[in-house]
DNA sequence: CGTCTTTGACCGGCGC
DNA sequence: GCGCCGGTCAAAGACG
């Protein structure tokens, strides 16, 4: 009979263990259910983000039109002005948010149908939607001012372009083509953006297909500079040359020219559209340069992380530096080549995005440097150095309400920043695009 | 076989 | 005019 009972009692132990174990599984498996839950949430908040954004930046390009018809009514009222004249004053004006030009369709016939990616791009929904908006990628900023304009200001309603813009082009099947294409970008041919990043490679993956077609030894520095072509589309007249760094072999400077004349690869559109960005920068900055000299009254302090050999460089060069925000705030650094500023002497903008928390209104510094400060959940850092990679954050709860709270600050910020320069539309809007192609690919 | 890279030659701008 | 230098061309070879 005992030993009745003690088996019993065993057995009684042993269902409260299994009881036990039961319930710790089930803690566990609620505990997975809502970490499960709470990845949806996150999810479910990330998209809206990515939607937030994606609204922002439809409307700001909207509210950019919008600004720009009225002015194309308003100097279409005089008879002596012609179309082109009227496009050239109003651009002259604006930082133009269009981040390319839309090839003809004689251009999309020529462009190979073997690379599979443009066909996709084409196909795809999303970049269509993309292309209806006119977010078109490459070098391009079209202010129409001419070159004779951009060194001396003149009355010549005649953009007409320099002798050295329509030199002739060697092995060109359609040049009128490419005639066309170097005329309606003048400054774009000239102006270069450069790119430093730390790179083992032998060249940063920028999305790009590029093709190889020369490799010199340039003066003063032994690290051969490598000239490349865009291969995408036959008549893309952008360029690229890649040569390491003098002082640090481990940073790369990749110098990017024109425009692309073909739709981009999403991977490649955030360098394109950072570049462009970069490029529409510093090309406003010389058509605005009364208008910045007035915002800026003392410009000459910041000490560039950077500068271009701009004393052997016809053409204006603007560099973003990302070899130094990884272990600084700064993000990164555009500096005007003295020999650009043309009348204003020595002239060196600092345009930094830092990592901080602030909820501060853009600094427009005395220094001559415009800091606009944005929070940590912009990760623009990654669409641009690590091109077509994709950063999976998760954050805390605690971090969510401090997320949530500076995004809002950000919005106001960006919104006052936007209002307030136009010079910061096109980086915003580039960046917008390098987030949105990033987050789609 | 087509595409890409390599590399010496060539061209044009610029300074002396 | 000459030489230097940066940029480009184009033939040859490599590669998949």
């Amino acid at each position: 009979m005992e030993k009745k009972m003690d088996n019993s009692i065993s057995s009684a132990n042993n269902h409260e263990e299994e009881d036990i174990k039961k319930i710790s599984k089930d803690d566990e498996f609620k505990s997975a259910i809502a970490e499960v839950n709470e990845i949806k949430l996150e999810n479910a908040r990330l998209k809206l983000l990515l939607q937030q954004i994606e609204k922002d930046y439809t409307s700001l390009q909207t509210r950019f039109f919008n600004i720009c018809q009225p002015d194309l009514k308003k100097s279409g009222g005089s008879p002596t002005c012609t179309h082109e004249n009227i496009a050239d004053e109003e651009e002259s004006e604006l930082v133009s948010l269009r981040l390319g030009r839309s090839p003809s369709p004689s251009e999309y016939k020529k462009v190979d149908k073997k690379r599979s990616y443009d066909k996709t791009i084409e196909d795809s929904p999303s970049c269509n939607d993309q292309s209806n908006n006119g977010l078109k990628l490459g070098l391009d900023y079209s202010t129409g001012v001419s070159e004779s304009e951009f060194i001396k200001p003149s009355n010549d309603p005649s953009p007409g372009p320099t002798s050295e813009v329509v030199k002739t082009v060697k092995k060109c099947d359609d040049e009128s083509i490419k005639k066309d294409d170097e005329v309606s970008q003048p400054n774009v041919k000239r102006a270069r953006v450069s790119v430093r990043t730390k790179c083992d490679y032998p060249t940063i993956n920028d999305g790009c297909q590029w093709r190889k077609y020369g490799q010199k030894i340039s003066r003063g520095n032994p690290c051969p500079r490598s000239y490349y072509r865009c291969s995408v589309a036959p008549l893309c007249p952008v360029r690229k040359q890649v040569q390491r760094c003098l002082e640090d072999m481990s940073i790369l400077i990749t110098t990017y020219e024109g425009t692309h004349n073909h739709s981009l690869p999403i991977e490649a559109t955030a360098m394109a559209s950072t570049t462009s960005a970069a490029a529409s920068m510093l090309l406003s900055g010389s058509s605005t340069s009364s208008q910045t000299s007035k915002n800026l009254p003392n410009i000459s302090k910041t000490t560039p992380l950077y500068l271009s050999n701009s004393s052997s460089n016809p053409f204006p060069t603007i560099t973003l530096d990302f070899t130094t925000f990884p272990t600084t705030s700064s993000f990164t650094s555009f500096n005007f080549p003295s020999n650009f500023q043309s009348g204003l002497g020595f002239l060196s903008n600092s345009l930094s995005f830092s990592s901080t928390e602030s909820t501060t209104m853009p600094k427009i510094l005395g220094s001559g440097g415009l800091n606009y400060d944005s929070t940590s959940t912009l990760p623009y850092h990654n669409n641009l150095i690590n091109i077509g990679s994709s950063q999976k954050q998760f954050d805390t709860s605690s971090n969510k309400l401090k997320e949530d709270s500076s995004q809002q600050a950000l919005t106001e910020t960006l919104t006052k920043a936007i209002t307030s320069d136009p010079s910061f539309q096109s980086v915003l809007a580039a960046a917008i695009s390098s987030m949105v192609g990033a987050t789609k690919s």
